[in-house]
DNA sequence: ATGAGTGCAAAGGCTTTGCATTAGG
DNA sequence: CCTAATGCAAAGCCTTTGCACTCAT
């Protein structure tokens, strides 16, 4: 749904994670490709399944410094292990739909008109209970086509 | 904000758990007190802070049976433990404003319109995917006024 | 009576951490 | 060079499970 350029990214990721003292090292390149390379948000284990050289602890070391470095988002969803794919500001700002019988996780954007009278209202009720707002989330909860069969 | 007494949710609590052929057992009463006295989702840590007679696991159980039932709602938040509260259908539908720093999550709704239009929006959206839609789920994530003092 | 519910302790499963080794700048 | 990063294994932590006991209908 972006434009944005796998080279643009590597230059993104070493700009971003120098600006926290981290370096752009292969595992993490390695995990930016892996993000890259799918339509939607994964699983650790699909993560490492996919590479059976990686190393768990790196892997789980390295999406916390890229989530830190703002390239990387977690997803938490209910009960399903955590998917991960890459920050909104390189896939664009979306939702998600995720499907519970078997937790596969879609992307999906509102209509330009719904997503900006939301944000204005969220804005609105932060103001109203004395937070300052970091994001909004909205998941979209139910049962794929495929499960429903 | 919901005009839902408590002896209607007595009465509520032990007809859908009859449906689910599960007692309204004195353990289970006590959570639903429990979860009625608070204006905010709570932890199970608190939950069992808050009476030290409470086995852990039969906090667990019950909390899943509740939850089974519709009368208790689980919400994951990031990597926070998960936090409890009366269902929608007891507390009226409404969303949550979460604390990054502190964990503390508050709720609170969207003006009709503004959720009206959203719903719709939603509705097409899962039709697209051929998604059936169990419900959506809403969240602000930031700081509250305490936490960035 | 008799199966559901309970509580304790032990086991599970995902995630994090310690530490020696390797590699990036 | 010299510290950050890596990988293995061990430890942590929340949650679930096994099992004998108790309670509700």
């Amino acid at each position: 749904m972006s434009t944005t350029s796998a080279t643009d990214i590597d230059q993104l990721a070493a700009s971003q994670l120098s600006a926290i003292n981290q370096r752009y090292t292969k595992n993490r390149r390695q995990l930016v490709e892996i993000l890259l390379g799918t339509s939607k948000p994964i699983t650790i284990n699909q993560i490492l399944e996919s590479d059976s050289k990686l190393a768990q602890s790196s892997v789980y070391r390295n999406l916390a410094v890229l989530e830190q470095a703002g390239l990387v988002a977690k997803i938490i969803t209910n009960d399903e292990h955590a998917h991960y794919e890459l920050a909104e500001h390189i896939l664009d700002h979306h939702h998600h739909i995720i499907c519970s019988p078997c937790g596969e996780i879609l992307d999906f954007q509102l209509t330009e008109k719904i997503e900006k009278a939301l944000e204005k209202s969220l804005k609105e009720i932060a103001d109203d209970y004395g937070f300052s707002i970091d994001r909004h989330r909205l998941d979209l909860l139910g049962t794929c086509g495929e499960c429903s069969k």
